[in-house]
DNA sequence: ATAGGGTTAG
């Protein structure tokens, strides 16, 4: 710190003079390099420019130019070699370098081609530049054309060519430096054994990368963080908590790397909590780790605390990036959250962030899943540069708010701008056929998949047709496409099945469908609750009572279902005939009021659907107290005299009364409703919804 | 002068 001020003071005195000597500027800039003072180091070469009359010393300038390189600061790079007078490969390497680190690849090549002469300095700069900046393909080719050229790879180039293979998963490749490293006698050089461990480990050989791991006698930090992250990158988390023990009785203190590396291990065998205690023992958090925190408790399920972590994440004032925004917009979009959604598209505005690539997908994705999908729309048009991922979650934004058209043209036009759909894109394009009982469509859009786009179809768009077929009545035709499948129907495919045949009181069907589950996961209480909803429906009262006792002796848990609303900034979540909260009692005085007036205008409640065999008024009070219908009408308590739609959200799917009861709710008190359902949206407005009835 | 590890949207 103290050498540090000196510096300056220096800097500061010479500058005040209106002349010095080349050799005072020189002796400074060394120092500056040194210490790393680009801004010292600036000013002596604004200085020296004005106050200098003698040609500038070449070996002054290369010193400054390879201050620049090295913290990518390409514009002072570019300035300074327009005005050097002599450039030996030395100067240019560093050009070069500036370039690699600026991450614009155009320009990198560019410089390369230019150089009159190249090194094997000038070759690993480049090839490490484009296999760092995810070119690995080209960077193997520079690989192979530095070889014929001529050129010894040296240990620094095995090193990126090692990243490039690792990035292409070329395991070939791997193995062919390998090879080579081991006769140039490479393997006592710690650098070359990491990127070996990481190739492997990342090509899938994590047992092969956990041999070299061990023979690494001289192990660093880096060593330890590879053979980590591989394991988690093998789906091996527990490997990971025990290795990182190893590596503190080895003297290895764990640094940010390990930590962010050690959170997600934690939180991908389900031990978000355990994440969070060492998460908070450490001392030096970077905003990686953090991040990592956010998305360890996004994939744990646990929005919320992903959410108040964020929120302690600000008061400690760090700045969040673009994987911190992306994280927290799609825990928002989880949760439905459009308060916290807006705040933090907000935070990301003023961030500069809003129109980065990964922000703006989460964002797309975020005002979907809240129903507001012009919202989403305005997003994806202001993008400068869109990815598969963006289209993606534009079209299945369409699909699940019932915008079929919209989704149809948005297909047609990412088709025209030549980006590849991939399985996802189908999934929206198919499900949105199915939202829109589009049958024929579906079917063409279905047998595309492999004949026009060269994909194979996945299980999910086996699901959709299977669903399409089936609610058209063809469930032969649903039952042979399962026959035909290359691949092992899962629980999906069965549980589709199940339903449409539920439907159409197909009982063979739906029981052959039912045994299929029960096989692959008896524990799941769906089928069950899916076969005793069919027989209930058919009066089969006998069978109802069949399924439960099966489902009490093999202790099958039904999952409660539930809503939730959210008010201002807080969530309310509400349980079928919930009588928890707060104001139930004017809760319930105020739905009794609009079921009247709602039956006033023509409502019927549809007990048909009750599922147990009970007297009419016992139907009549537990299909009339829905969740839903208690969001609702806790939405109209608080903000009876809004405009703005009322948002709910639910966990499974909405039931035919509710959904009945909501089109009359949405004419009666002039407003529209949002739910938002496991499956897709309904938006009631005017006595109708989007779905078309049809969910 | 040039090399390695962590967060990543549908």
């Amino acid at each position: 710190m103290k050498a540090k001020s000196k510096l300056r003071q220096a800097v500061a005195l010479l500058c005040s003079r209106s002349t010095a000597t080349s050799e005072a500027y020189t002796q400074l800039v060394l120092e500056c390099v040194r210490a790393n003072e680009i801004d010292q180091a600036k000013r002596l070469q604004s200085h020296m420019e004005h106050h200098l009359f003698q040609p500038p010393d070449p070996f002054l300038h290369n010193q400054l130019l390879h201050l620049y390189a090295k913290f990518g600061k390409l514009r002072d790079a570019q300035n300074l070699f327009d005005k050097m007078l002599e450039r030996d490969v030395f100067s240019w390497n560093a050009l070069l370098s500036a370039y690699a680190k600026s991450g614009s690849i155009q320009d990198l090549r560019a410089t390369f081609d230019r150089m009159p002469y190249r090194d094997s300095v000038s070759y690993n700069t480049i090839i490490a530049g484009l296999s760092g900046n995810s070119f690995p393909k080209e960077s193997l080719e520079l690989f192979r054309r530095m070889q014929r050229e001529g050129l010894e790879p040296t240990e620094y180039t095995n090193v990126s060519a090692l990243n490039a293979s690792a990035q292409l998963l070329d395991l070939r490749r791997g193995k062919q430096i390998h090879g080579s490293v081991i006769v140039h006698n490479y393997l006592g050089n710690v650098f070359i054994c990491n990127a070996l461990t990481d190739m492997y480990a990342k090509c899938g050989e994590i047992e092969h990368a956990r041999w070299l791991f061990d023979r690494l006698t001289n192990k660093n930090l880096v060593s330890w963080n590879l053979m980590i992250s591989g394991y988690v990158k093998n789906g091996q988390p527990e490997k990971c908590i025990g290795l990182l023990h190893e590596m503190r009785l080895s003297g290895h203190m764990p640094d940010q790397v390990t930590l962010s590396t050690v959170i997600a291990a934690y939180c991908q065998c389900g031990r978000a909590d355990e994440a969070r205690r060492v998460f908070n023992e450490f001392k030096d958090k970077d905003i990686v780790c953090w991040t990592a925190m956010l998305v360890g408790y996004a994939k744990s399920g646990r929005e919320e605390d992903a959410l108040l972590l964020f929120n302690e994440m600000l008061l400690e004032h760090f700045e969040p990036d673009s994987y911190t925004f992306s994280s927290v917009v799609s825990s928002c979009a989880k949760l439905a959250s459009l308060y916290h959604g807006q705040a933090i598209h907000g935070k990301s505005i003023l961030a500069g962030l809003d129109n980065n690539l990964l922000v703006s997908s989460a964002l797309i994705d975020m005002y979907s899943k809240c129903g507001l999908i012009d919202d989403a729309r305005s997003v994806f048009d202001v993008m400068p540069t869109r990815n598969v991922i963006t289209w993606n979650a534009m079209i299945v934004g369409y699909a699940q708010n019932g915008r079929d058209k919209d989704m149809l043209e948005l297909f047609e036009n990412m088709l025209q701008e030549k980006f590849k759909p991939d399985n996802v894109t189908f999934v929206g394009v198919l499900s949105a056929c199915l939202h829109s009982n589009l049958i024929e469509q579906g079917q063409v859009f279905f047998d595309s998949i492999s004949n026009q786009h060269g994909l194979t179809p996945s299980l999910d768009h086996y699901a959709c047709m299977v669903n399409l077929l089936g609610r058209s009545g063809r469930i032969d035709q649903a039952v042979n496409l399962i026959k035909s499948m290359p691949h092992e129907p899962d629980f999906l495919i069965w549980s589709t099945l199940l339903s449409v045949s539920a439907t159409k009181g197909d009982v063979a069907r739906a029981e052959m469908a039912g045994r299929h589950l029960f096989e692959l996961d008896s524990t799941n209480a769906v089928p069950y609750i899916m076969l005793s909803n069919m027989y209930a429906s058919m009066g089969r009262w006998k069978d109802v009572a069949a399924v439960r006792s099966v489902m009490k002796n093999k202790n099958v848990k039904k999952f409660a279902g539930y809503s939730w609303i959210e008010i201002d900034n807080e969530v309310h979540k509400f349980t079928s005939e919930d009588r928890t909260h707060p104001e139930t009692e004017q809760i319930y005085e105020e739905l009794k009021i609009l079921i009247r007036k709602l039956e006033e205008q023509g409502f019927r409640p549809n007990t048909n659907l009750v599922l147990h065999d009970v007297g009419e008024e016992e139907k009549l009070k537990s299909i009339c107290f829905h969740s839903e219908k208690l969001a609702l009408v806790f939405g109209l308590i608080k903000k009876g005299n809004g405009v703005s739609p009322i948002r709910i959200i639910k966990n499974i799917r909405i039931c035919s009364d509710c959904h009945e009861f909501m089109k009359f709710a949405s004419m009666s008190i002039r407003r529209q409703i949002i739910l938002r359902d496991s499956n897709r949206f309904h938006h009631f407005s005017n006595g109708k919804c989007s779905c078309k009835d049809n969910w």
